[in-house]
DNA sequence: GCAGAAACAGGAATGATTATTGTTATGTAA
DNA sequence: TTACATAACAATAATCATTCCTGTTTCTGC
């Protein structure tokens, strides 16, 4: 059965995602790997990436700011975007409204997602400091 | 009198905007127009559209497939998002968490967007029919 | 070891969005 | 009212993230 897709890059690739304690870019991504892999493509980044979240290994956030934010945690749960240093965050503590996706008639719904915005407490901090 | 903004092109974007029963992008909107305003460029349309939504005249429902969706309804509400059509749906009869948003504790929230991803009833239909 | 298939790198292409630059409209002082 | 300064505007050009394409490499099954 292991004729499925074992690479040394693939596998790094997903670790990257699986570790990174934010919710990194492709761009990150690449840019964390290229040093100990030097032979590798961005392309190839993209391409794994978008291949895991066809799998659902892992989830994709969002965009922000035109850039496609990646997730490690295929479970849906909020989260919270500053619109300062763009950070995007894991909100704890907030149940995904499964019950109110069964109230949504127009359509079958597969998925959800709950994305709150505005400014992180360290932006806040520095904001104060001024 | 601060600078009225008074621009036939720029009204002509605002109403588009606001007459369509869909969710627009841009360039869905530049289509509308062009054919009577032959002189309008793609650009002006998204600055226009960005003027409007940081003003706060429109809002901007997120990005499907890369592409920014608008909305002439500033108030928050939930959408729809169908994956398999594209389109973006209002969703009436649940309220925007805004109580959730109070629990959040890392940062200052100042909006919240609630979407559902699925295949649209439509489009359920069609795959029915094969 | 060999053949076939899948994965890979690199770069070019694509398409949405933004910056730049020339032009037009508007306010102001004489 | 006219000449001038200034801000708003629109069209074009450029940018940036992402995807597509092509030749090459690597891995698996036999």
């Amino acid at each position: 059965m292991t004729a499925r897709k074992h690479s040394k890059k693939r596998d790094a690739i997903l670790d990257c995602v699986r570790a990174a304690t934010a919710h990194p870019t492709a761009e990150w991504v690449y840019a964390q790997l290229k040093p100990e892999i030097p032979d590798l493509s961005l392309g190839t980044v993209y391409r794994n990436l978008a291949a895991f979240k066809a799998e659902g290994v892992i989830a994709s956030v969002g965009t922000v700011d035109g850039m496609e934010r990646y997730d490690g945690i295929t479970r849906p749960h909020p989260h919270f975007v500053c619109t300062h240093c763009k950070a995007v965050l894991n909100v704890d503590g907030i149940d995904p409204p499964q019950e109110l996706a069964a109230r949504v008639t127009c359509g079958s719904v597969r998925d959800c997602v709950l994305t709150f915005y505005g400014i992180c407490n360290q932006c806040v901090s520095v904001d104060a400091e001024k």
